[in-house]
DNA sequence: TTAAGTGTTGCTCT
DNA sequence: AAGAGCAACACTTA
């Protein structure tokens, strides 16, 4: 699930609930979760503070603390960040949780594939884990995309899904805007036309505006989606929603995706 | 019941 | 040294 949109949806999450509150308790459930932090050194770095302010970096999420250095979140494969009020009920899967007077907000991750750690500053964290540049930053323009995909001879879905390149795009998402963009997913990246470089910079764009917009990962998430979008039909049996025929599904490293072999070229 | 599949990343091998 | 493959992980679905 958890792409740039719906990292983007964690940390307004946090924002709305979690920010200038007196974080009463950490609970660490799962020591793997602050790794190769101490449970011990994470919960007591962060209890009795406050969050004062929210970022998000590609698929990161990071909280300043109110005495100086963020916390930093990164959700893998099934990560999620839920605010569960005093009467509420947590989900499962709960590896850390964050307690405020009034409720509480979960780190959920079944898989475990997620981490949370703690940064002193964003741009040493964004060069220690060499992140690209933001995919939804201003200054991630045409000249910006065109560096990331110079001279790469693997797949423009791979160049795009490379975090070092750009930061934000996954395996879903990277079928979405490729479809929009009307680009076959398989194409080297560095034969794409400056003009088609242009249509996926845009579709980036577009795709993760209005993903968030129209909530993503909620609960019937793909149904809000446009008629248009191919982010519903990425299944066996999923029709184009341009020309009405079967979508194609490939594999790459593991991973599948899924185009439309008559409108992508 | 068992096996395959899964939205990410990082390590290994070439 | 870029790129491909697979492991980590644990649950859900076929």
């Amino acid at each position: 699930m958890p792409e740039l949109p719906d990292v983007e949806i964690f940390r307004r999450r946090l924002a709305a609930k979690g920010l200038k509150r007196a974080i009463r308790g950490v609970s660490v459930r799962d020591p793997r979760a602050v790794r190769p932090l101490s449970p011990r050194r994470f919960a007591e770095h962060i209890r009795g503070r406050k969050f004062v302010a929210t970022r998000r970096h590609g698929k990161h999420l990071l909280a300043r603390l109110d005495k100086g250095g963020w916390m930093t979140m990164h959700f893998g494969m099934t990560g999620s960040l839920e605010f569960v009020g005093p009467k509420g009920k947590p989900p499962r899967f709960v590896r850390l949780a964050f307690d405020f007077a009034r409720g509480q907000i979960d780190f959920a991750d079944p898989r475990r594939l997620g981490r949370a750690g703690l940064t002193g500053d964003v741009e040493s964290f964004i060069a220690k884990e060499r992140l690209g540049p933001d995919a939804l930053a201003p200054s991630f323009n045409l000249t910006a995309l065109k560096q990331a995909v110079a001279g790469r001879k693997t797949s423009i879905k791979a160049a795009l899904m490379d975090q070092s390149a750009v930061a934000g795009i996954g395996n879903i998402y990277s079928d979405e805007i490729l479809f929009q963009a009307r680009i076959d997913p398989r194409r080297q990246a560095k034969k794409l036309s400056g003009a088609e470089l242009s249509r996926i910079l845009r579709q980036i764009k577009r795709v993760f505006k209005i993903a968030i917009a129209r909530g993503a990962g909620s609960e019937h998430f793909f149904e809000r989606l446009p008629r248009s979008f191919i982010l519903p039909q990425r299944k066996k049996g999923g029709k184009c929603p341009s020309c009405g025929g079967p979508v194609r599904l490939f594999k790459s490293g593991g991973r599948s995706g899924y185009y439309c072999p008559r409108c992508q070229s």
